[in-house]
DNA sequence: ATACCTGCAAATGTTTTGCGACTAA
DNA sequence: TTAGTCGCAAAACATTTGCAGGTAT
């Protein structure tokens, strides 16, 4: 069984919640996907393999997700909430096309260095951060 | 009169659009407060001053205000539009505490250098960043 | 048995649109 | 005169909530 499965029973199982089998087809279905998901997409690819679940699962299922740590909720400003993976994956930053909407996932470790520097500067406790660059993509400048 | 007046009227002239005591309003009012202010907070603002104005038409000039350079739209992730200055203003950063909602202007110069090297290593043309460092701020702290 | 869950429908909250009346140029 | 504009009400959206019936433990 993949960690993630395991993440999330206990996750379910220490709060005292059930286990059921549209939770574990959400799961399955973010987990099968490494794109960033929104509501409405995930809702539609969990349809496929089973036509009666509902919207509201969904975003029940993926607060539950974001809680134990396997999925982030991440806004492109486009008023559209998408998860992305967290588990085993390292935090990353987006460079997204202002043309087409495409996105890169880029890792720079000297962000953490310039945010621990400027939450010093204020004595801020920095948490998270989020950096998001907007702009022309390789393929729309050609 | 102010020059943001002037870059007002001359991008309401150039697009053949009508210059209003509307939009005067509003305008003025944005231009009062140097709060990041949500729609409802300007429109209860300009309220104050003119008791007929309608929702729409807040929403309506700050998009024109958008498209002029005079403000800009950002959002802190909590599903709220709010408009900051941006004319005579540097590009700044935010440091924004999740306990009590404030949040610190920063300005690092070289957040657009690594912005510049980022961009560089993916082809990308970027035109803008935006970072937001979530954490605790210093008096939730104590 | 008893919490907890589900899916529906309705509610929410923010932003946008349609429209008849109005107004700046 | 005639586009553009106004404010209202209604629509549009994404997301959340209330609830009656269903289900995991």
């Amino acid at each position: 069984m993949k960690k993630e499965f395991q993440i999330f029973d206990e996750y379910i199982r220490s709060k005292g919640l059930r286990h059921t089998s549209q939770r574990e087809r959400v799961l399955e279905t973010f987990l099968s996907t490494e794109k960033h998901v929104s509501a409405d997409e995930l809702f539609k690819l969990v349809r496929k393999k089973d036509r009666k679940i509902g919207y509201t699962t969904v975003y029940r299922t993926m607060k539950l997700l974001s809680e134990c740590g396997l999925c982030a909720e991440i806004d492109f400003d486009d008023g559209i909430l998408r998860f992305e993976h967290i588990y085993a994956h390292k935090h990353h930053d987006h460079l997204i096309c202002t043309k087409c909407g495409k996105f890169i996932e880029v890792m720079k470790p000297s962000i953490e260095k310039l945010q621990g520097r400027l939450a010093k500067e204020h004595a801020f406790l920095p948490i998270r951060h989020k950096l998001q660059i907007f702009g022309i993509c390789k393929e729309c400048r050609k």
